[in-house]
DNA sequence: TTGTATGCGTTATCAT
DNA sequence: ATGATAACGCATACAA
């Protein structure tokens, strides 16, 4: 059968449950030879371990969850990738929820992962949480939070995040040094942080390099291709139409390239576009697109990390480590004025 | 505090820790009154059931595993979500490994999950993969387990996949009526069940549309973009080059695709090229891709419903349920020879 | 060095 | 209808 605990092995042994346990755990108050005994036998009876119990008596589960929007976008799974491989060789393993973007989900997959003990949560929270009741929780429980990409300023909490702010003085200070002078902003919902945040850098290097501030040319998008042909339809119809626009997001990005390629505009002969995140696709536009690697993976492991440190360190103290990691700007044919 | 137990609830109300069970678990053996008064003070103490210690209790941890090579790869990603969206409202969480399409890294990871008391297995089996001992562990446990796209013919196990062989037929056979008559094939590695499969749907189609069989119209290729140049080039050397390409992979079919187009050979009119797998970036290459779709959420989806139906019946009973999907052909502009 | 006893939080069995 | 107790499998404080 299947289930051989430390009791069947200490019957067969004539010895007690307890020197068996202290035998499988290297207790060093045990005489080599039982110690072998008991392991040689252990191994001959297939026992293992019964992870359950063990967690249930020391109340530590060995198991993080992760609650992401979506497992299926290529930015959480392999920031999921990231903290898997990252974890694993410390025994720990990890639990995936999706929170569709939903706060109520949220809350719910939060309590869920309570009840299952996890050791630790990681979170890239709801575009529509507001309420923070149940990261309070978390908190209560002294269970180590880390937050991840998005995240809110609670007291206690770490997170590693990427400086979106530099992502994007890259990319608009590469536009100039590539000759561009009337650059356009494809701008997300500056409510979110990151998106507040990449429009910040675009000013600063417009200000920085001595560019003026062209209000018009500063049209909000969500995260669709559709929303990029439409931006850039209105920007062409300008009088004084940009010769580059720095996209908050590869996909309006995408929807801008395919625009303009329909209508004989040449990219980026006519005009550069850059865009944000580095999604896979980005490699396979034509022409290819330069974009921001936001380096998911080492961002897990970060995160990750910083969790380590977190349950190495004394319970009770909660400290707060603000993580943020350097964007990569990734310089492709789009922006390429030098092809030829 | 955090630690709220049925004690003590029972303490508070000088009741028996059973009967607070009891109630907590709308056991008919309870007066209703008792019933409500217990209730109401778990509410408010903030009682939470401790789930490992009914874990511990009742042999069943309301968890299952996921085995894949990378969480990062779209086709897997997708998996996870539907296995995920389908298991969520049924209490289980879903703890997710990755094997790297390493052998030992499955065994390992099999372990992992049985000593922690999972109460079902996906899996996709690793390339390298060629001893099943660790599989045939998880059968003595009786724990469910699920193949999902690459599996093993193992008595007692299910497996959902697609129907490869039919999806290869249905892209051919659009290509043959597209008008194209000389049809090569990118072919993956037919050690896999998979690439066979569409090797043979390929013949099949053939045949059944009284085409020529042309054995240099088959080339060996991986499933990188690489591969899919170098072939096309090997194509384009014959005397007599095809008008179409039915790829086994997206990313050989894109490499084709990027190789043709330098050398000023038109897609879809001068020849048709379509893939396989619906990769995200399918739709935003130029032009964009035919190719066959998967459908891996509904393939989670699926898996989810077969372990589940295995979980309702009878426990030793290991029923084997063979589910397969068929995939869906997306026609775009590669093989659109009607767009004008 | 080893054994005994206890508890982690829950539910099920057997009384009452 | 309720209470006492055992059991799930393990680790440890204490006793020997």
């Amino acid at each position: 059968m299947s289930k051989v605990t430390i009791y069947d092995i200490s019957k067969k042994l004539n010895i007690s449950a307890a020197t068996v346990s202290r035998a499988l755990n290297n207790n060093p108050k045990i005489s080599p030879k039982t110690r072998e005994l008991v392991l040689k036998t252990a191994a001959e009876m297939n026992y293992e371990q019964n992870t359950l119990a063990l967690a249930l008596k020391s109340g530590k589960s060995n198991t993080v969850g992760i609650l992401v929007p979506y497992v299926d976008r290529n930015f959480f799974s392999s920031v999921i990738r990231g903290i898997e491989e990252e974890l694993y060789p410390h025994g720990y393993h990890v639990i995936i929820c999706q929170t569709r973007d939903d706060a109520q989900s949220e809350v719910q997959n939060i309590n869920t992962l309570l009840n299952a003990q996890v050791d630790g949560i990681f979170m890239s929270v709801s575009k529509t949480t507001k309420d923070t009741s149940h990261i309070d929780r978390v908190l209560q429980k002294k269970i180590p939070l880390v937050f991840f990409d998005r995240k809110k300023n609670i007291p206690g909490v770490s997170s590693v995040t990427i400086d979106d702010l530099n992502g994007a003085y890259m990319s608009v200070e590469h536009l100039i040094r590539q000759g561009c002078k009337q650059i356009a902003h494809f701008m997300g919902d500056i409510n979110l942080e990151i998106y507040k945040n990449r429009y910040n850098g675009y000013l600063k290097a417009l200000t920085d390099y001595n560019l003026p501030f062209n209000k018009d040319y500063v049209i909000r998008t969500n995260s669709k291709a559709e929303s990029g042909t439409a931006a850039v339809k209105k920007l062409m119809r300008l009088p004084s139409p940009p010769d580059a626009i720095f996209s908050s997001s590869d996909f309006t990005a995408l929807g801008a390239i395919q625009e303009l390629k329909k209508n004989g505009i040449r990219v980026p002969e006519d005009i550069c576009i850059s865009g944000f995140s580095n999604e896979p696709f980005t490699q396979y536009t034509d022409p290819t697109m330069t974009t921001v690697d936001q380096t998911p993976i080492k961002m897990g492991k970060m995160a990750a990390q910083v969790f380590l440190e977190q349950m190495g360190g004394e319970i009770s103290v909660a400290l707060e480590k603000k993580v943020v990691l350097s964007p990569q700007l990734v310089v492709r044919d789009s922006t390429n004025r030098s092809m030829g």
